[in-house]
DNA sequence: CGCAATCTTGAACACCCTCAAGCATGGTGG
DNA sequence: CCACCATGCTTGAGGGTGTTCAAGATTGCG
């Protein structure tokens, strides 16, 4: 229960979803200018996180739905007996929360994997609005869906593919997330740490660290810290046992 | 892809939703005559699948989401490299296909475990009746962000758990879904194979089979192929991991 | 600069998988 | 009705992938 630190608070700059870069990501609604209106009223913009804080935590009352717009979150899960499952990483125009939308509390906590800002669509206005707009309904339906797809497809992951198949595929996954985002798809800086990939994907932080390395000498890779450089982009697709043209699992 | 053959196509005894046994489970509004006659008008009911037959196809055109009335469905993914993950089981009361509300295709199959029947909730009509149905529509929610949350508790199984709490986990979320429909929590038939069994729990057949027998030798349980009966439920709970007064992972 | 956190590397062990064979079960046909 | 075969389940032995434990290297930050 370590209490969550807000350092800033203060004067996010109000940026309309109508001008925000990450419009076509986030909620690409092929409404009129009077929803677009109503969107913007319920959303609450610009609260800003150092790294390690929580956005918020697991149990706490249900609140708001969460878009991240600069930085990454991950989430995680807390058993009874103790021990925790990073559920997810969350890059800009990503939603975190969904899962929550079932019940009063948080399924699970969101930590700062860095300096983030978000969006907040509070849950209260959340339903009566996608009830009033049938594009976010829709929308909301086909996020939540492809989560749950996500999420099949990291059990089937967890369940059936090989420590150096799973980090390859969490590479691949962050490539193309950084593409969709006009970034380099082979360069760029891994937003956690090896011990949260090491638990996401179910393994042991030296099992990460070691495919890590056997990754470099076969040339496949450079990694220093968190900086990677995707040398050979085919090589880990057929690690990852993706055909070349196709979706990203997560 | 093989045919799927349909025996029993015929007359399916009508039932209303409100005099559905599962009504409570399934899709429990709290809506007023008008709205379960809406309601009623979209649901098509009464098909019946035999053993093995499949109810939907992967990459299939996304029909319906389909609601089990009596029997068992599983669902699988299969991977461009051709290995198969079960993704859930789902048992009469559950609804399936919600990952694929998403696109216009089925994200799995679905596989009739046994003797099944059904009712089907069109897609097109789907969304529009729950724009109409604000209950509807919350329910959705409630039920796509429970799938996700499942899904994520599968994960988490999948990454931290040895052999044995996985399967004490899966018995006990049996058992509390038979409790549900006020059949015996202790004494039921399994709906799927050792082989099902093992390969949504990411394990092989025989480590299956072993922990059986395991459990056995412990006086845990007692089981006769698929006839299971459960002796010390808590002592499963502390092996599962679960707090006694927890809800069930999946 | 120095401490803490993160990351890497090595050696031994454990859990589960693979392979292989034997055993029930149930449905089919002679 | 029983033999037969297919399928599903169980049991055993051996080996591999990843974990655990332990120590050292590197990085980041006050």
């Amino acid at each position: 229960m370590a209490p969550t630190i807000k350092l800033q608070k203060a004067a996010p700059l109000k940026v309309s979803c109508q001008q925000c870069s990450l419009s076509n990501l986030c909620l690409p609604l092929a409404v009129d200018e009077q929803d677009l209106d109503r969107l913007e009223n319920v959303i609450e913009q610009g609260r800003i996180y150092s790294r390690g804080e929580y956005v918020f935590e697991q149990n706490s009352p249900f609140r708001s739905c969460i878009a991240v717009r600069s930085g990454a979150i991950k989430t995680t899960m807390v058993t009874e007996n103790g021990d925790e499952q990073v559920t997810g990483f969350y890059l800009p125009g990503e939603l975190v929360g969904l899962d929550s939308l079932s019940s009063s509390k948080y399924a699970c906590s969101a930590k700062a994997l860095d300096r983030t800002s978000v969006c907040e669509l509070p849950a209260d206005q959340l339903e009566e609005l996608s009830h009033k707009l049938p594009g976010l309904q829709h929308h909301f339906f086909h996020l939540m869906s492809q989560e749950i797809q996500n999420s099949h497809q990291l059990a089937l992951m967890l369940s059936k593919r090989t420590a150096e198949e799973r980090i390859a595929s969490l590479l691949l996954s962050l490539s193309s997330r950084f593409q969709r985002r006009r970034l380099s798809p082979t360069h760029f800086q891994l937003p956690m740490a090896r011990n949260d990939i090491a638990n996401f994907l179910g393994l042991a932080v030296e099992t990460v660290s070691r495919v890590f390395t056997r990754f470099q000498q076969q040339r496949l890779l450079t990694a220093r810290g968190r900086e990677v450089e995707l040398l050979d982009v085919n090589a880990l697709r057929q690690i990852a046992q993706e055909a070349s043209d196709d979706k990203p699992c997560f």
